[in-house]
DNA sequence: CCCTCGATCAC
DNA sequence: CCTCATATCGAGGG
């Protein structure tokens, strides 16, 4: 049995270089991708940027006035997310991936796993040859730069990717693992984010190795057993998860933001059944129904709250999804009477394929 | 075992 | 000042 090679590819700043690519004059200058909210002019948050608009203190997730705060008076370029153009550059380069390796998984619009191990009979020296390969391709073909793990494991092929952007291969050998996650941040590990994060430096924690010195029982407690199995196997570069083929998505959902915070359902009403229309309609599009509606409410406040009911049969059938959401809806805002509403969702969860239509991926995309 | 809801992650 | 979308876990109730 040859032992697991993986790797995780992972396309740079993904957006800004779609964008440089449709604008090719916009290379060299800072290329900021954003979220508007529709509130005000700068109102939304940056989606992506390229690597010049980061030596600004600028990334992804950072208010707009911010970034343009910070970019000063340099030349930069502000877009507006193009997600059906990104989409398309996607898939094209999924499709490429795909030929090489034995299994493929997409994550998302800019990640994909792929096992080699029977390509490469467990090489993974040939494995690194193969990733080189990968990259130069989809650069020919998409003038896309993309940075690529190679690892015995999705976890360290994922942390290694990771590690060398842009445009970076990072090659993990079985024999390293130690010294490769050792001086690491925790935050590398992928599932740790901020609050992990915090919980993990008040017991003094910081690297992965200072992680493996903790024994299992230590991080049930306080992590739950999932959370803490995953946390003590992760810090050894242990995972066993396989590389699979993603299947349809279980759940789909649409959110929007308010032109202003308000409590009146009317001024609700409207942006609502849009969203749960335009869910409905991708709902239909993907022949498939869903078990649960459920509505989302971030308020004045930031927080976030959701009510949910399952229907008595799965459709797809947009007037009971706009019905379900008004009701919903309805009772959230007479159960928090003082809540004022920025932002609403429709959620539709529980999806499965309609039935005599097993296979649809034919006809998607 | 199912439902509802909040929390977390990461895009 | 603070977007959008998906998946997963755990608690609490039934």
């Amino acid at each position: 049995m040859p032992r697991r090679v993986v790797l995780h590819v992972d396309l740079d700043y993904f957006y800004a270089q779609c964008e440089e690519n449709l604008n090719p004059n916009l290379r060299g200058k800072p290329v900021v991708v954003c979220v508007y909210s529709g509130r005000t002019d700068d109102s939304g948050v940056v989606s992506t940027c390229n690597y010049e608009a980061r030596k600004y203190g600028v990334k992804a997730g950072i208010p707009i006035a911010r970034a343009k705060k910070l970019l000063g008076t340099a030349d930069a370029s502000f877009r507006p997310t193009n997600r059906p153009h990104y989409a398309e550059v996607s898939d094209r380069i999924m499709e490429t991936l795909e030929t090489f390796g034995d299994t493929f998984e997409k994550v998302g619009i800019d990640e994909a796993y792929l096992d080699f191990t029977s390509e490469t009979n467990g090489d993974i020296y040939r494995a690194e040859s193969i990733a080189r390969e990968i990259k130069q391709k989809v650069l020919e073909q998409e003038k896309i730069s993309c940075s690529v793990g190679v690892a015995p494991n999705k976890l360290l092929a994922k942390i290694g990717s990771d590690l060398n952007k842009p445009n970076g291969l990072t090659v993990v050998r079985p024999e390293n693992v130690r010294l490769f996650l050792g001086e690491l941040s925790v935050d590398k590990i992928p599932g740790v984010g901020k609050r992990t994060e915090e919980k993990l430096d008040q017991l003094k924690v910081k690297t992965i190795d200072q992680l493996a010195t903790h024994d299992v029982s230590v991080l049930h407690e306080i992590f739950g057993n999932t959370l803490g199995t995953y946390l003590y196997r992760a810090a050894r570069g242990e995972d066993e998860e396989p590389v699979e083929r993603r299947e349809q998505p279980t759940q789909l959902s649409r959110i929007a933001t308010l032109k202003r915070n308000t409590h009146n359902i009317s001024e609700i009403l409207p942006l609502l059944e849009d969203l749960a229309n335009s869910a409905a309609e991708k709902l239909t599009e993907k022949t498939m129904t869903c078990k649960t509606v459920s509505i989302l409410a971030i308020l004045g406040d930031l927080s976030i709250h959701s009510k949910s009911r399952t229907l008595d049969s799965p459709t797809s059938d947009m007037s009971t999804i706009a019905q379900a959401s008004k009701d919903l809806l309805e009772q959230f805002l007479q159960s928090e009477s003082t809540a004022t509403v920025r932002r609403v969702g429709v959620k539709l969860s529980g999806l499965s394929g309609r039935s005599g239509q097993t296979d649809i991926s034919k006809f998607l995309r």
